[in-house]
DNA sequence: ACGGCTCTGCTATAGTGTAACGTCCTGCCG
DNA sequence: CGGCAGGACGTTACACTATAGCAGAGCCGT
């Protein structure tokens, strides 16, 4: 596991045992809801699994897809609204530059966060990184810019990943 | 006039004569691709024109409507490939996290570049903060991360549209 | 039980982006 | 001049992403 706050950061080895880091994350979801009297129904715990099954950011028509596997096919809105709601309670992030959907791996505090994405193997590393914050916010002060939301999304390899050639 | 490297660099004021940043745009795009031996065909031209009708972000298919106000319409390919061209050339920049594009003030070198994006007027400025650049490249180094193109797309108020209520 | 609320299902549609193929134009070379 | 190669554009069709709006089901406090 990484705490992204370590020596070496971000990135997942390949040979972790992805399992718990889905019921780390469902155990924390649980835990965060539970706190601020909101509902983690099946279907929004069905889908943060879902978005936890890797390490990669999940599109939103594939988790549609993942989830009407073995019943009739769910619709757009079902998983939108799941998402809208894991959103909203700092669960999962949206990657704006894929249309894509990563799990939070610290959903209990409001943050600003900025993330790593692999060209490679497609994983998503989330950074909190304070001296991006910082540099980020002086230049929005410095413009008399009043910041409320912040993006930051950087592409490249992951060190597993970099000896490969740059296939964006 | 705003040069993005001022004292106070971001953001135009609202009485601009807006005509000349048109005219300037499309005399530096002129430019650049006449020393890179690329062709800026009149459609090309025309897309970049109306991507700088106003520093706003434009989306693909306004541009598409407004393409085919006089004659038959234009189809979507049409304006997606203007916009290839144009973002090759580093005369557009895409905001993904508002699928749409606006015009680039320094065509005549790459550079990476942060976005202010005004939630009240629409308004996006273009920033080259050093000091960011240099957070982010440190971040992806401590990650062994080998970057190869940062998106930073920042939300919020100018400062004109500062004492507005905040609606995303 | 009742009323109000949230959650979910469903249909339909809006919005965004691309594949694939054909034609025409342009610049180049023999 | 004639032919050719490549780029630019038109067109059709389709894939992917996302939301509006309404109906029914379940939960919860009174």
């Amino acid at each position: 596991m990484n705490t992204t706050r370590g020596d070496k950061p971000a990135f997942h080895d390949g040979g972790h045992e992805h399992q718990s880091c889905i019921e780390d994350a469902l155990a924390r979801a649980d835990d965060v809801c539970r706190e601020r009297g909101v509902r983690l129904t099946p279907l929004r715990r069905r889908v943060l699994e879902l978005v936890w099954s890797s390490h990669r950011a999940v599109k939103a028509y594939d988790l549609l897809a993942a989830l009407g596997d073995a019943v009739g096919a769910a619709k757009p809105p079902t998983v939108y609204r799941a998402l809208e709601f894991l959103m909203a309670q700092g669960l999962v992030h949206r990657i704006d530059s894929l249309n894509a959907f990563v799990g939070c791996p610290q959903p209990d505090h409001r943050h600003s966060a900025q993330f790593l994405i692999c060209g490679g193997c497609g994983d998503v590393s989330e950074l909190n990184a304070a001296s991006i914050d910082r540099a980020v916010a002086d230049q929005a002060a410095d413009s008399d810019f009043a910041l409320s939301r912040s993006i930051i999304e950087l592409h490249g390899r992951c060190p597993r990943c970099a000896t490969l050639p740059p296939t964006p």
